[in-house]
DNA sequence: CTTCTCACA
DNA sequence: TGTGAGGA
């Protein structure tokens, strides 16, 4: 199918798509008329993609997990099974911190209201 | 009407 | 990632 139809199922935009593959995220075939065609695994895909960027994984983990999903029932490596654990840390650390912040933004305004106009 | 590439007051 | 241009 097209990309505005992939892009339509996996409720993504179409520059997404193109993104996506530009970082090697998503295979796409090209048409003679140079127009991208994807299979139908392709939405699942891209939902995954959505699931990992979601999660906080940044994009240079989400590069290192799609592969092993493709390569058949390979496992992944334990090793990158560790990078995601480490990942969880950090994101989980991250928002705790973000959300300390804002508590205590919330908590007296009066310290710090500048940024509203 | 849909897609493509390129570039950014 | 959005958006618009300019062409197929």
């Amino acid at each position: 199918m097209r990309i505005g139809e992939v892009a339509e199922k996996a409720g993504v935009s179409v520059r997404a798509l193109r993104y996506y593959e530009e970082q090697g995220l998503l295979q796409a075939g090209r048409s003679p008329g140079g127009q991208r065609h994807y299979p139908d695994t392709a939405v699942g895909r891209v939902r995954l993609i959505q699931q990992l960027y979601a999660a906080g994984l940044p994009s240079r983990v989400v590069r290192k997990v799609l592969p092993c999903v493709d390569s058949g029932e390979e496992k992944a490596p334990p090793a990158l099974l560790d990078q995601m654990a480490a990942e969880r840390v950090r994101v989980d650390q991250r928002i705790t911190d973000l959300l300390d912040d804002v508590i205590a933004i919330a908590r007296d305004p009066d310290s710090d209201c500048s940024h509203v106009e």
